[in-house]
DNA sequence: CGGGGGATCACACCTATGTATAGTCGTGGC
DNA sequence: GCCACGACTATACATAGGTGTGATCCCCCG
């Protein structure tokens, strides 16, 4: 499954500080870079969601208490836009029922302050890690997306009636057209998906379900 | 997917409730009992651990401090003897980092004590939806696994090289046996498996690796 | 020791799949 | 108007898949 132009996963990880306080900022910043880790620091959440973000694995360390906007709304913001960094929250005045509405929500961990140097640099380096995994799996479905995308409209088609386990003759009925024409389009996208067996078409067709929901209906 | 005998998921539901105070059972109990649920009650982390569950939906509600165990070591007891009902902890002496680790760790949610009653019902209530859909999905696959463990051990062979694309000349040459000879194991390997197409057989044999790695390896 | 089941194979036959060659038709761009 | 492209179709041939009949061998169970 692996193959060509794979992108470099191994990029250098960059640490998106969400604070509104100038000198958390600066310790943060510090921390980080004291293990290595680039950081870059906004002040509100306006900032960082008008920032356009380079294509690195990472993470977010977000204050809950925002000058715009709260930490909790925010998450929610990322989700509609599509952004899957992973969140680490921090607080100085929040409490449990926050914290486990912030971890439902998809929030990674959550620390009050203050918390341990050590402490923040776990929740970090475990967040870009998940960042990893994740983008390992998303630049899959992209990529197979992508190339489901050359198919024609008919190929996409008749890709997914064969892939369900219907015949030729089947999907034929179904379209109203020649079994013929059906072998063809159903070669072409074998050729144009790259897949060498009719089990891996089979496989990406059912890698490729939940992305096409996602987005077309 | 779907067929012949369907266990009702839709049976009463169970709430389990381990605490060692005895007011505070009494009053999830009558608490649960307002709204239709049947409760189950324990003192301890052993009681519950000792008693043989029911094959209902449900979920447990869990103090994190126990006579006997805490609540976050009973969580990893349940996952490592296999137990997958949802808990919902609460606690009077909580604070953010053991809700997260509790979070982080499987907990459907975390409720610090005193909780309203909506709180907690809310919390129970998701808890049981989320167990109906687990149970839906262990049940596909326990059943999946059940019809594959009829095949004979040759025909399980077969099957799993079959379904990565191998065409059967393939797998004859990886097994030294004649094509002829796999296309019987093949053909019985639909028939037990009750694959009416060979990409059904291709989506069983992927939804069953999970599971024979989890078990034999 | 007889019977059953699993595993193996061969022959025969039919269906399904895959591909090449070749041609029609319609649409949209230059 | 010409061309490219996508959709569609047909004939023809080669390969792969699927099943039935019949048969051998081995092992375990009663």
């Amino acid at each position: 499954m692996a193959n060509g132009m794979r992108q470099a996963t191994n990029e250098k990880p960059l640490v998106h500080v969400v604070d509104d306080d100038a000198s958390m900022r600066g310790a943060l910043e510090g921390l980080f870079d004291s293990v290595g880790l680039q950081t870059q620091t906004y002040a509100t959440a306006k900032d960082f969601l008008a920032a356009n973000l380079s294509d690195r694995p990472g993470c977010i360390v977000l204050d809950v208490r925002l000058p715009d906007m709260n930490g909790l709304e925010f998450q929610t913001r990322l989700v509609q836009i599509g952004i899957g960094i992973p969140v680490v929250m921090m607080t100085g005045y929040g409490d449990i029922p926050m914290s486990v509405h912030a971890m439902k929500h998809g929030a990674v961990d959550f620390l009050p302050k203050p918390f341990r140097d050590q402490d923040m640099l776990d929740a970090v380096l475990g967040a870009i890690e998940r960042d990893r995994q994740r983008r390992v799996v998303e630049n899959d479905d992209s990529r197979l997306k992508e190339r489901f995308e050359t198919l024609s409209p008919r190929e996409q088609e008749v890709m997914l009636l064969v892939t369900t386990g219907k015949m030729n003759k089947q999907v034929a009925g179904d379209l109203g057209i020649s079994e013929i024409t059906v072998k063809i389009h159903r070669g072409a996208a074998m050729h144009k998906m790259g897949a060498r067996t009719y089990a891996e078409l089979v496989r990406m067709a059912d890698a490729l379900k939940p992305t096409l929901r996602k987005l077309g209906r």
